[in-house]
DNA sequence: TAATGCGGTGCATTTTTTGCATCGCTGAAA
DNA sequence: TTTCAGCGATGCAAAAAATGCACCGCATTA
């Protein structure tokens, strides 16, 4: 679109923090860059970029300005794609952001499903932790995302939630493994694999570790939940993980044993389906989006709010 | 905004339904403008408008881009003045839609208010029933309304509504002017000013008598329920008016009488504050609808939903 | 102190937009 | 039926806008 050109540029420059390089990205001159950017904030009455010896930042005006170019662009490809839908062509991309707990078993299974109904629709994952997805919807870089946090800020609008009570999970040799329920103190004699500090799930765990004292015997932290399942086959270790993450079939989580933990000691996670409050998805997003929230409801009828 | 040149100039042609006639109003030659049109419709893959032999019309393409054309364009203004703010400078306008009940007395008390708050403010009243106050909040013409019906559309958001019960409005000298409450066969040997058919009240009116099959003697109808209000003091005739539009200080209604209808005869009406669905409003708009709901509350605390 | 990298500006060049004249077409009026 | 007015589309030249180049002043850094 090329009225739309100019506030691209604008959006390139606050992305790059330098009228150059964001020009040189554009494959234009800083030249010509330069002066639309001018010629826009003259328009304005009111300058976007505050400049500083290393380049430009966008000033308050910028902020309000950039949110409200990054919303019109979103929307003129909604619009379009609606416009596109007409000729009978049915396409369309969905982005989603999704943590490490639900983006290599849940997910892939409801884009199959999904893809299944409505082929021409492409797909970005983004694996993110919960700052960065919610970064991501602010930017309109994704359109959904899903998220295990218990607190997200006003600007993002929640669809649905779901309890997920923390299960450890182990393999299924381990003698603690026909256990109904394990509490924290159980789990002290044996190696843990933690995940990292920036997941949602770790949050959880801090709070009992903390309230209790109860130095764990961490041996690996890591960020993949793959990784930490894979490897349990190997030690008599334990590994923590969501019910929604090891519903799958076929996957390493058929060869493990999960046992939650007693609620006094951990409590449980909030894993949310959100997107950027106030904006307007596209149709192939909207749809997808209601497909997770309805599997919600049909897979955890109880727990979903 | 220059970049939205074209944007608008395709909104003018939507609305003229001719190039040459938008061409002239937009004081270009219907050349430029055609092959603006063109342009746009060469890059987005489809037609926006059919041709006929006596103008164009938007076809479906069309009409979604319009509509995303008007979004955008308010939603810039909104953001313009969002900027202006920053420069310290308290400017704003709000357009309202207002039905004919609410037009004289309680709207200009509110809109002097508010603007003793806020002198930069400036406003704009369009008198009009619920239909065509509809059609302005889609077509942005209006930012809010003031709509005296029952149904309205479900691309319209309500954001308050009030019951109000009819009134049987006269001179105070006039016979039936100690009543605590009148039956619409009381009225029967009276002169009766009536609501002209597109008024909301009217509708309400129609119910009982259709159902009473009572000739009520109908000798004027207006759509200003100023003039027959001032009409009332000429001649023993009976009136109709909503509380919300009697409660002015120095005005007409303070020399008249107002008696309810008997709830049998009459449904109570809703009056309701509404806006667009999914569009936010300008910062000086949306405190100005805010200010009105809470009027509302204020004032009719028990019949507000 | 020299060098580097930044945003801003004057000027010639290229690209885009506009206006004029004119075409082909259709529906209403003569 | 013919005429005619009004419509959108198009070729071409003029006007306007955007771009690229060379260069400026300035601040930071090596």
């Amino acid at each position: 679109m090329r009225y739309l050109t100019t506030l691209k540029y604008i959006d390139v420059v606050a992305k790059e923090g330098s009228i150059r390089k964001a020009a040189d990205r554009l494959a234009i001159t800083s030249t010509a860059l330069n002066r639309r950017i001018l010629a826009i904030e003259d328009e304005i009455g009111h300058p976007l970029f505050e400049r500083t010896p290393s380049g430009v930042r966008l000033n308050t005006a910028g902020e309000l300005f950039v949110q409200h170019i990054r919303n019109q662009m979103s929307d003129v490809n909604r619009v379009l794609s609606q416009i596109s839908d007409l000729s009978g062509i049915r396409r369309g991309h969905v982005s989603i952001s999704s943590g490490a707990q639900t983006v290599s078993v849940f997910l892939p299974k409801e884009i199959a499903e999904y893809r299944k109904k409505h082929p021409g629709v492409t797909f970005e994952v983004l694996r993110q932790n919960s700052q960065t997805a919610v970064e991501s919807l602010i930017n309109h870089e994704t359109d959904t995302a899903i998220i295990f946090d218990s607190i997200l800020p006003s600007d993002i609008q929640i669809v649905a939630t779901v309890t997920q009570i923390v299960q450890i999970i182990m393999a299924p040799t381990h003698p603690l493994a026909n256990e109904k329920s394990l509490r924290l103190q159980d789990c002290l004699a044996w190696p843990i694999l933690m995940p990292r500090e920036n997941e949602g799930m770790r949050t959880l765990l801090n709070v009992s570790q903390v309230q209790k004292a109860t130095p764990l015997q961490t041996i690996i932290e890591a960020d993949s939940f793959d990784m930490m399942a894979n490897y349990l086959i190997h030690e008599n270790a334990l590994g923590f993980q969501i019910p929604i993450s090891m519903s799958g079939q076929g996957g390493i989580y058929n060869h493990l044993k999960a046992i939650p933990i007693d609620q006094r000691d951990c409590p449980s996670g909030l894993l949310h389906i959100a997107q950027l409050k106030g904006r307007v998805l596209p149709v192939a997003a909207a749809k997808f989006q209601d497909q997770l929230v309805q599997r919600l409801n049909d897979t955890f009828p109880e727990d979903t709010r």
